[in-house]
DNA sequence: CAGTGAGCGAGCTTCCGCTTGACTT
């Protein structure tokens, strides 16, 4: 007998042919090629097949086969379903569209064309075995859109009987959700699965038809998103605002007073010049005011007191967490997500085996379980005592407009589990993320803190003039939550006023003038935006996903759009000429409110009130004739690459900067014909300290930034950080940059103000 | 992640979202 041999890749004789089913009750042969060894099957019932009769399925098949998304999800819910129970991972998707085409036919409905990618199909393979063979099968993915369509796609590639199928979902991993979850089962909804569909060939079609266009017209490799465009349209807008920006001055006067019959004094700020609040654009302004304030009399007017309640912050979320290890820890998005997984995903932190420390770290909900919330309050009150319990567990309400709120809540898989018990066991970075994590989310089932409050209005008589001033403060009366965790202040905030005020003052007591402080200030522009805040940003305009946050600020700089500037983003010329030609050219998809556009539609579709394929059309019809109109009417930018001013050494052109995968390199302009390449190495105007050869910046095969003798590899000196110019005032020795401020001799080891270095500044 | 340190490359590129490895491209 001959079959079709995989391996050989041709047909074959088929050795020890066996009449068999295979797990679907089709009747096959199994045997072994001839030439290469390999299984072989070939389907078809043959005359040895007779007297043999096909498996009962429902005898043949058992056990419960449950797929959920992610590998730790699937220990987990393992351990709650117990016996009988087979729990696999799906790990993400299984199927998507190609990379290297469209995949979706415009023409016939948008009809996508799914594969299964080469990293996926072992995955694939084994559900489909299991699921064969499996009694009952649970699609247990993420309760949203995309777990939903996960779901349909595993069903499609694992070619498992929709009628055997049941949809089950969890917003919490917990045993009750988890067993209220199984014992109702639906079908797929197909509704949501094509929510999900119009989402992703949406992005495609933007994705795969804009990016060619700035190929042609500004540079290779270039791309452009639905996404990520309009985070480069925030950073690009932010920039030009700076660039605008006229600062303005204007003053401020404060005075110092002394209640009379007390010793200790206060400060208190100038807010109304008769009646009216001072215009100080200038000193000469002020300067009138205040030779007649220095004569005028002060007594309290007014003294308000109160009290003032301030509630902790809701636990974090992947957002929040990226701000706020962003804001305490300087880490980065994306190097917080990789802690926040390890935690995730466990650690020996001796109970046996590995722990997961924490909840999924990518939700967009701030939900916590029932459970984790009355552990917590038991942690409180024993470890606080009651006081500090709120009557009811608070309830938080999520921010975000698109939210699916498909997980929990970050937080400590158990607040009994303190940081510093499990912190011999973490690496430094994991221990403190894992205690802000366990901080924040202690903090969130705490009472609120309370605050005494003060108010202090006084008024003076001048000569020409009448002044109010005002003085506020505020002690804490009852800490609350304080006594954990308090969420940092954003650099870019204003200072709260909390002014210290001698509690011993009255309305009516004389204030004696202790001096005047008149303080000139500037207007200031808007802040870059970090990491942090264009996260927050995107967030509240529902664009990105939890999943998508880190990503994205990795490739806008990849793409050479963004650099980071001190942990600022700063947009390159190509990334403001890109941002305005898309802006010109596709005003709706650049647009803040595109995404949540789209997602009303989305949700329409969901809702099964507008049908998938008509809103692709609606969408694309307007779309494909600006793609059309930007293919003919986009201005070319693309510049001739810049001259090196060097000739070839090989050939004698022109040597040319260029742009490869991995940054600017130097190459010959003859290229093809002559492929000289090097790299281009930029001097930072420092001399080695070995050898006297300039210093150059240079890559490691990491990507990371260190700085090199040009000499290399005769010379061999290397530094992580930066040098600076300017020699040692004590040795001489070479400095290097370890702050933004602040040099380090690398011989002396002593440190520098960069300041106090160098009357001129280097230059960027 | 922590420690890490000197290539390659170009024209064949690209999207967003879901999830971890497998190893640095």
């Amino acid at each position: 007998m001959e079959a079709y041999c995989l391996k050989c890749k041709t047909h074959r004789e088929m050795k020890d042919p066996q009449p068999a089913f295979n797990a679907r009750g089709t009747p096959i042969t199994r045997g072994v090629c001839a030439v290469c060894g390999a299984t072989m099957v070939r389907a078809g019932l043959t005359p040895a097949h007779e007297g043999l009769k096909p498996p009962k399925q429902n005898e043949e098949r058992q056990g419960k086969l449950v797929i959920v998304e992610s590998p730790a999800k699937a220990r987990t819910v393992g351990r709650f379903l117990g016996k009988g129970f087979t729990v696999k991972a799906s790990v993400g998707h299984v199927r998507d569209l190609l990379r290297s085409r469209l995949s979706v036919d415009i023409e016939n409905g948008f009809t996508p064309t799914y594969t299964v990618p080469k990293e996926k199909k072992e995955v694939v393979r084994e559900i489909k075995s299991l699921a064969a063979r499996a009694e009952e099968i649970y699609l247990a993915t993420d309760p949203d859109r995309e777990g939903e369509a996960i779901a349909w796609h595993l069903m499609e590639a694992a070619a498992i009987d929709p009628q055997r199928a049941r949809r089950v979902t969890f917003h919490e991993i917990t045993e009750p959700a988890i067993q209220e979850a199984f014992s109702h089962p639906r079908a797929i909804d197909m509704n949501l699965v094509n929510a999900q569909q119009a989402r992703r060939i949406l992005d495609r079609l933007v994705g795969y038809q804009i990016s060619p266009i700035l190929w042609e017209k500004v540079r290779n490799r270039l791309s452009a998103g639905r996404v990520q465009s309009v985070a480069l349209r925030l950073i690009v807008e932010r920039e030009r605002e700076i660039q605008a920006f006229v600062p303005e001055e204007y003053w401020t006067i404060a005075a110092e007073f002394l209640p009379q019959g007390l010793k200790s004094t206060f400060i208190a700020r100038l807010v109304r010049v008769d009646g009216e609040e001072p215009k100080l654009p200038n000193e000469e302004t002020v300067r009138p005011l205040l030779l007649d304030m220095e004569n005028a009399t002060f007594r309290i007017e007014h003294i308000r007191r109160g009290e003032r309640r301030r509630k902790p912050a809701a636990p974090f979320i992947t957002s929040t967490l990226q701000q706020e290890a962003s804001r305490r820890l300087g880490f980065t998005a994306k190097r917080t997500m990789a802690l926040a997984q390890a935690l995730y995903e466990g650690v020996d932190v001796g109970e046996g085996g590995s722990t997961g420390l924490i909840t999924y770290m990518r939700t967009d909900s701030t939900n916590v379980s029932e459970l984790a919330q009355a552990e917590a309050r038991r942690y409180i009150a024993s470890r606080f005592g009651n006081d500090f319990l709120p009557a009811e567990p608070p309830r938080y309400k999520t921010r975000a407009v698109s939210a699916q709120e498909a997980h929990e809540a970050i937080r400590p898989t158990s607040v009994f589990r303190e940081p510093e018990k499990v912190k011999p066991y973490l690496e430094p970075a994991m221990y403190r993320l894992y205690q802000l994590i366990w901080q924040r989310f202690v903090a969130s089932q705490m009472e609120a803190a309370v605050y005494d409050t003060l108010q202090v209005e006084i008024s003076g008589k001048g000569t020409a003039h009448a002044y109010l001033l005002r003085a506020s403060g505020s002690s804490v009366k009852f800490p609350g939550f304080l006594v954990v965790y308090e969420e940092a202040r954003d650099e870019d905030a204003q200072e709260e006023e909390n002014v210290r005020i001698p509690p011993q003052i009255y309305e009516g007591q004389p204030q004696l003038l202790q001096r005047l402080i008149p303080e000139q200030h500037f207007t200031q522009p808007p802040p870059r935006y970090t990491e942090a805040s264009l996260v927050q940003a995107l967030e509240e305009n529902g664009i990105g996903r939890p999943s998508t946050y880190a990503p994205i600020l990795s490739t806008i700089q990849q793409r050479g759009y963004v650099e980071r500037v001190d942990r600022r983003l700063v947009p390159t010329e190509t990334g403001m000429l890109v941002s305005d030609l898309l802006v010109q050219h596709f005003p709706d998809i650049m647009d803040v409110g595109f995404t949540a556009q789209m997602e009303e539609n989305l949700d329409r579709i969901a809702g099964g009130e507008a049908d998938w394929v008509q809103v692709l059309r609606e969408f694309y019809g307007p779309f494909s004739q600006k793609v059309a109109q930007a293919v003919r009417e986009m201005p070319v930018t693309r510049s001739e690459p810049e001259k090196v001013g060097r000739l070839c050494p090989r050939c004698g052109h022109d040597l040319v900067i260029r742009y490869g995968r991995y940054g600017k390199f130097i190459s010959c302009s003859n290229f093809p014909t002559c492929r000289y390449t090097e790299p281009l190495l930029e001097r930072i105007g420092v001399k080695c300290p070995k050898d006297g050869g300039e210093l150059v910046e240079r890559k490691s095969r990491r990507g990371r930034i260190f700085y090199g003798c040009e000499n290399y590899p005769a010379c061999d000196f290397v530094s992580w950080k930066k040098p600076i110019p300017s020699p040692c005032p004590k040795c001489g020795g070479l400095l290097v940059l370890i702050r933004k401020s602040e040099a380090q001799c690398t011989v002396c080891q002593e440190t520098f103000n960069l300041e106090e270095l160098m009357p001129v500044t280097e230059s960027e």
